[in-house]
Formats: C-alpha cells, structure tokens, sequence
DNA sequence: AAGGAAAACAACCGCCTCTGG
DNA sequence: GCCAGAGGCGGTTGTTTTCCT
C-alpha cells in the first residue's frame, strides 16, 4: 500500500542539476510562476524532472532572493534562539532569516551550529565555576535577555513563572514551565535585532498531535506550548510586549547541562 | 603529490497537512 | 464529510570540496 508516487521515478532524471536545467527552470519560473502546479511544471517547462524536484531546486538555489554564503553571527543568534524555543521547526526558523532557506538553516546546523555547541559543552564541562564561562559564543550572551531570575518571586497565578526543574532531560521549549515569554525580534532589547518578520505560532503542539498555524504576515506574534500555561509572544509595532513578564529560563545560566541535553547530545 | 578523512552542500524520500471537488 | 492530489516539511543520504597527513 501507500501512497502512490508523485511521479515515475524511472522515467525522470535525478541528482545534481545541469546549468541548462538550471537555466531552462529560471526561464520557465520569470515567463509563468508555478502557474499553481508544480506537478504539471516540468512538462511545462521542458524538463525530465520530478515537478517536488523542480520546487526544491527552485526554492533551495535558484529563486532571486535567495542569499548564498557563510551566515553571520548574528543569524547564529536567531538560529539558536529559535531551535531552543521551537525545535527544529527549520521552516520557521528560517522565515526569520531572509534569503535563507529551511535546507539551509538545516545544513548549517547540523554540519555546524550543532558542533559549536557540542564544543562549547566540552569547554563548560571543564571549566567548574560556570559563572566565569561568559564566552559560551553567545549561548549566555544570547540568552540572557530572555532570562529575569526575578520571576520567580513574581505571581504565579500570572504566569511570570519558570519551572524547569521537573524535567531536566527534555528541550526547554518541552518542558512543564509555566511561564511567559514576551520579546521583539525587531530591537535589541532582547538581541534578536534581526528579525523584519514576526512569526505567529498557535496551538503550537509538542507532541505531534497538535497542528499548528504560522502566520508570517501577522503583526503580533504568539507561541503557546502545550502541556504548560505559557506562550511567548512578541509584538510587530517595535514595542517589547510585556504581558506577565519578560523571561523564559532556557537554563542557560543555572545549568548549560539541561539546555545541552535537549539537543540530543 | 596522493590518499584518506572530514566538512559542506545538494538532493531525495516519505510522511503530514491542506485544499478543492 | 470524504477522498485524492498537490504542496510543504523534516530527516536522511549522496556527492563534492576542502583539509590534513
């Protein structure tokens, strides 16, 4: 059984793209668009490839927008912060950072955020007074922002509360917290000063059950997760949007051990 | 200079979601 | 409401390039 495939695969040619496909694709794309079906484009087009195939190469390499070349520091920053928020929602992430593609923020951090991190984990682990670590490549400097230890004397019942303590061994963004989060990606009150596109994330489920809806062109932005009473959100006016307090302990700062292991290491 | 290892990048695969009939 | 097809996404694999010995 299952679900039959989109083409036949003996039929179309794979791998690596010749510059007249390339070419042939560019064209095509500039005179029509996807005209709605990438299916159907191909054919269209000229092409002996599978139309997920011509959507890939032209989402991935070919579309003019797309920015090609080493990321900077500062889109590190966004990728760290949202893949420790969100997880490995690589589309999402990847709408904060324009020009890049999900294939790309993907790629870069597997072959290399993910080490960087991995190192610093080995460096903090050798290091026995963890306050001292102040160079963990913007892994305190990126998350500080985010953290108020004073919330945690703050009403409760409002939300202005972090509690990660009961389930050290999952991704922050998976833990049973309850708290809120509230920061601007567009100022650098918060140091995601990169951000031109406010993502709106609801429902935003942590146990695939739940679906989720992104809205990129919304003006405020929410992150509920489930199984918690708390939801990060960000304002589109410029302004921080303080609800309930402005903190979500990714336990950077009390234990890197916590927020390392949710990445798997 | 050659060969192997590691890193980087491109592309594919299969599942899930969405949408129109 | 159901179903089928198309789009979208994340994980994985394959290929190419770079680095090191």
């Amino acid at each position: 059984m299952g679900r039959a495939p989109c083409c036949d695969k003996t039929k179309v040619k794979r791998g690596p793209w010749s510059p007249e496909e390339d070419a042939a694709l560019k064209h095509y794309m500039h005179n029509n668009g996807t005209g709605g079906n990438w299916i159907a484009l191909p054919h269209k087009a000229g092409l002996n490839r599978c139309g997920k195939s011509c959507r890939l190469r032209w989402l991935n390499y070919l579309r003019p927008d797309i920015k090609h070349g080493g990321f900077t520091e500062e889109e590190d920053n966004v990728i760290w912060t949202l893949y420790s928020n969100i997880g490995s929602r690589w589309s999402v992430i990847a709408s904060q950072l324009p020009g890049r593609t999900d294939n790309d923020v993907k790629n870069y951090w597997n072959t290399k955020l993910k080490k960087k991190l991995l190192a610093r984990s080995t460096n903090s682990n050798e290091t026995t007074d963890n306050s001292t670590t102040t160079d963990h490549l913007n892994l305190t400097r990126f998350s500080s922002p985010l953290i108020n230890p004073k919330a945690e004397n703050s009403d409760q019942g409002n939300s202005a509360y972090c509690d990660h303590s009961t389930n050290s061994d999952t991704l922050p963004y998976l833990m049973n917290v309850n708290c809120v989060q509230s920061f601007d990606l567009k100022h650098p009150t918060s140091q995601l000063s990169y951000s031109s596109n406010p993502v709106e994330v609801s429902d935003f489920g942590t146990n695939g059950n739940t679906g989720s809806s992104i809205s990129s062109t919304s003006s405020s932005s929410t992150l509920a997760m489930e199984n918690c009473t708390s939801f990060a959100s960000w304002a589109g006016t410029g302004n921080v949007n303080i609800e309930d307090g402005i903190l979500l302990d990714l336990g950077f700062d009390s234990s890197n051990d916590t927020f390392l292991s949710g990445f798997g290491f």
